[in-house]
RNA sequence: GCGAAAGUGGCGGAAUUGGCAGACGCGCUGGUCUUAGGAGCCAGUGGCCCAAAGCCGUGUGGGUUCGAGUCCCACCUUUCGCACCA
């Protein structure tokens, strides 16, 4: 009997696949309707493990369903190729970021391959070619142009050792990752996105996308922090002006018994005039300034009265000043209203310094802020209303008077893109002594990043060092200019990557609105959760603006979002230490597991797979020893794909026993075929697994799709001569096809079937066939499992009943009691309530 | 602290609307074939006494119901997200 071998069959049919071009769709003249499925494209890391592939083998799992029931399915690849690690790498290992970025879009092609993934590669694009950050710059050029792209101050994470800018993840504690040296605050001119203009329609849109997990969409939300209100201003005399603030509670407002100002508030130095601890206060601005946001909060609430007062314009009081450390310079207006009565934090900072504590809101304990059940007191405008009549009556008397106006403000900022960074699409601009700033002329993009710099890590960008590249002319009067050398963040580039593969190759413009308007939204977006906020919003808001300039006609990019789970493995590191040890190195012995080499005791943790820990499963051994196909069935049997995932090496083993099952059937049935009489229960099994089958496929509940056509599979096992066999065989390859391609395309020719599988059409079920002709009911006295009794198909109430009553065992159970009730449950149950 | 999700055998996990808890797989036990088995095949496998019968059993405690893993209330644990945004 011919073994089943995947080393031999997986590349031939790969090979198959790709002569076949069975993946290349044309746009223009889609084959049926169309689904546009799309994996977020990744970053060219170099090394792909089982864990990534979790991710790319659900897409294709799914794209073979969806074309085998007959949709034109897209499933491009491309490579979110800029980035810091390859920048990184440069300066370590003195690779050009190109080439090793182009060497490990390669190997992950290669890795792609031997899982057996169809991506329509004519299509592929990465974003580190020109023809792909061209068009980065031209839809730069348009946001500038529409007021949407703007230069501004932003602190910056300087190392003064290496005379560059670090990213956030690069410095550690407080120190550069590299040198080690104490890293500054800088405030250096940046460019941003204005996308608080859509912060509005970001957020309303939340709720169009229904599709989207509920999760990814309350991160979303809170993200974006929309909140309703309205700005007061507050005279203060002694200014001889007023300080506005920004309250979602204006109905607490005759409360309000204090002000609160950031430390950084521009009014600070005028209000401080003539304050004999003046002094200290600035030594204290200045030690808050220097803190984030989080070592303030861990610092605990502290301020300082500044010695003037303002007035409350609703009660005309005059109340006390305060600086306050956490009050936030760029939220509203930098200033708070502050009533102790019913906002938390004003009341501990309030008991704190001693300042009067009023309660305007009936209802509970002070602090309170309930605005479901709270009633305003002592306010004479709004007396005996709740919130939701107050606010808008406080905001309309604040207008009235014109000392302020209804606001709704965001948490959100707007987006800083620039990196002083070389590997990333530069930003195409130049500065003009007589003109200013100066987009280049689309006849003159790209910007090309130049090849030949140096990378040391140290003075900065090499960008800036590149006379060639610096200095230009201006494109408005001729004269000497020079370049802007920040280049974008990488989430620019795939802020809109998605409409590109659509005119991957074309030169002339950005995209074909047509066909992407054909195309798009994606139906599927596939990807993990940690693009839950800043990918995503980024993307939908890129999306807007593309609305808005009519390049495209939709204004959500993505249907149906779907986060795969993590896929984590056991790692082992030294108890004392923390310290990861490698695999080879850890000796289990019952529960004490210790080091070899040293002796010490370890301690398993389960985790996400990373090389740090020592715990990363690499997909080629694997697939050297059972092939790809066991390795997608593993993955995708392993748990529900939403769900975090343990991976297990002796769990592999059991997909591995069931493809070989599979082969040992198909070879079977193509030797000897089929002689005994067909078997009814073959016939049903079928039908009542194509029906669950594709019920799940839909769900995305592959674990349990999967464990059907494992029953499927034993049934065949228990009669693989009958008649009827060879049908059903032929189903299973079809409902297995899309998690393991290549062995079902190998029985399925084994057979004598023509063409692939994945081009065959999806079995449909017959519910009739699917009907039991002996329907099992389980039998209950008073609730509890008493007995099993078989009737015939279509089963009746009388007769389940009646036969349920003459079950030996239950009979025992009722003999002699009085039956109060009856339950028929229809081809279920029968439960019989006696009284006690 | 606030918000969300989840707690089911030794393990991963099943169980549309409340209706036979533990499908499917791993592991384990026994058998079989074998020079050999970390391969294959067959059987068994929630706990309590070997079996039958029975009793117990889905984080804990209550409740609704003929019937609860599923619904309601309270609590515990874990994971994730947010965390001075006025």
């Amino acid at each position: 009997m011919t073994q089943y071998h995947p080393e031999e069959i997986e590349p031939k049919w790969q090979k198959a696949w790709a002569d076949a071009e069975v993946s290349r769709v044309d746009v223009a003249n889609p084959d049926g309707e169309k689904y546009y499925m799309l994996n977020m494209f990744p970053y060219p890391s170099g090394d792909l493990h089982v864990g990534h592939g979790r991710n790319y083998i659900l897409g294709d799992a799914l794209y073979r369903f969806f074309r085998m029931q007959g949709r034109a399915a897209l499933n491009p690849m491309g490579w979110d190729a800029f980035g810091l690690p390859a920048e990184n790498a440069a300066i370590k290992k003195g690779i050009h970021p190109r080439e090793g970025t182009l060497r490990n879009i390669e190997n992950m092609k290669r890795q792609f391959g031997r899982w057996g993934i169809l991506y329509d590669w004519s299509k592929e694009i990465a974003s580190c070619n020109e023809s792909y950050y061209k068009w980065n710059q031209w839809l730069f050029i348009r946001l500038f142009e529409r007021g949407l792209a703007y230069r501004g101050k932003a602190p910056v994470n300087w190392c003064p050792n290496d005379q560059t800018v670090l990213a956030n993840e690069q410095v550690i504690d407080g120190r550069c990752e590299r040198c080690n040296a104490l890293v500054e605050q800088r405030e250096l001119a940046q460019w941003f996105l204005k996308i608080t203009d859509y912060a509005d329609r970001l957020d309303a849109g939340l709720d169009t996308l229904e599709h989207w997990p509920e999760k990814v969409k309350v991160m979303q939300r809170n993200w974006i922090g929309r909140s309703v209100g309205c700005d007061v201003e507050f005279q203060v005399p002694s200014l001889g002006k007023s300080i506005r603030i920004f309250t979602t509670r204006p109905d607490t407002i005759y409360g309000a018994t204090f002000m609160v100002l950031a430390p950084e508030h521009p009014d600070v130095a005028a209000l401080l005039a003539g304050n004999p601890a003046r002094a200290e206060i600035e030594t204290w601005i200045e030690s808050v300034r220097n803190q984030t946001n989080l070592e303030r909060q861990e610092a605990g609430k502290a301020g300082f009265f500044t010695g003037k007062t303002a007035i409350n314009p609703f009660t005309n009081e005059e109340i006390p000043i305060w600086l306050g450390n956490f009050v936030l310079m760029q939220y509203g207006t930098g200033a708070i209203m502050a009533v102790p009565g019913h906002d938390e934090r004003d009341f501990e900072f309030a008991t704190q310094y001693k300042l009067p504590i009023v309660r305007v809101v009936e209802g509970g304990e002070l602090p309170y802020s309930d605005k479901e059940n709270g009633v305003c007191v002592h306010s004479p405008l709004i007396n005996g209303l709740k919130y939701a009549q107050a606010l808008p009556k406080m905001i309309e008397e604040v207008e009235r008077r014109g000392i302020g106006k209804g606001m709704v403000r965001y948490r959100l900022r707007d987006w800083l893109i620039s990196r002083q960074r070389y590997w990333g699409t530069p930003i195409p601009m130049v500065y003009c002594d007589r003109c200013g700033i100066v987009p280049v002329p689309d006849d003159q993009l790209p910007v090309r990043l130049p090849l030949d710099v140096q990378f040391t890590g140290k003075r900065g960008n090499p960008l800036e060092h590149d006379a060639g590249f610096m200095n230009t002319v201006c494109a408005k009067c001729g004269g000497a200019a020079r370049r802007e050398t920040d280049t974008m963040d990488t989430f620019v580039d795939s802020s809109w990557y998605y409409a590109r593969y659509i005119s991957a190759r074309d030169d002339e413009k950005i995209f074909d609105t047509s066909l992407v308007n054909r195309w798009l939204p994606v139906d599927q977006y596939i990807g993990g959760i940690e693009h839950a906020i800043l990918h995503l919003l980024y993307a939908r808001f890129i999306c807007r603006t593309l609305f808005d300039m009519g390049l495209v006609n939709f204004e959500e990019p993505f249907t149906r979002l779907f986060n795969q789970g993590v896929i984590t493995k056991e790692g082992y590191k030294q108890a004392d230490t923390g310290a990861w040890v490698t695999l080879d190195d850890v000796t289990i012995d019952g529960d004490v597991i210790t080091q070899t080499s040293t002796g010490k005791r370890l301690v398993a943790e389960v985790g996400k797979m990373s090389k740090s820990r020592f715990n990363v499963v690499p997909p080629d051994e694997l697939i050297a020893r059972y092939g790809a196909d066991t390795e997608r069935v593993y993955t995708l049997f392993i748990a529900p794909p939403e769900k975090e995932a343990a991976w297990s090496d002796e769990g592999v083993v059991g997909a591995y026993r069931f493809l070989g099952r599979v082969w040992n059937l198909g070879v079977q049935a193509a030797a000897s075929g089929q002689q005994a009489d067909a078997d009814p229960r073959i016939t049903r099994k079928m039908h009542q697994t194509i029906h669950a089958v594709t019920q799940r496929m839909e769900r995305f509940e592959f674990n349990t799709a999967i464990s059907a056509l494992m029953e499927l599979s034993n049934t065949l096992g228990e009669n693989p001569a009958a008649a009827n066999a060879r049908e059903a065989y032929l189903a299973l390859l079809q409902m297995l096809h899309p998690f393991a391609p290549h062995i079902t395309e190998e029985l399925w020719q084994m057979l004598g079937q023509q063409g692939f599988v994945l081009t065959s059409k999806w079995p449909v079920a017959d519910p009739a066939l699917m009907q039991e002709d002996v329907v099992t009911i389980a039998v209950q006295v008073n609730g509890k499992l008493r007995g099993q009794v078989e009737v015939k198909h279509p089963p009746q109430k009388e007769e389940a009943i009646a036969a349920a009553k003459s079950n030996d065992n239950v009979a025992k159970w009722i003999d002699g009691k009085e039956i109060v009730k009856e339950v028929y449950v229809p081809g279920k149950l029968v439960n019989i309530v006696v009284r006690q």
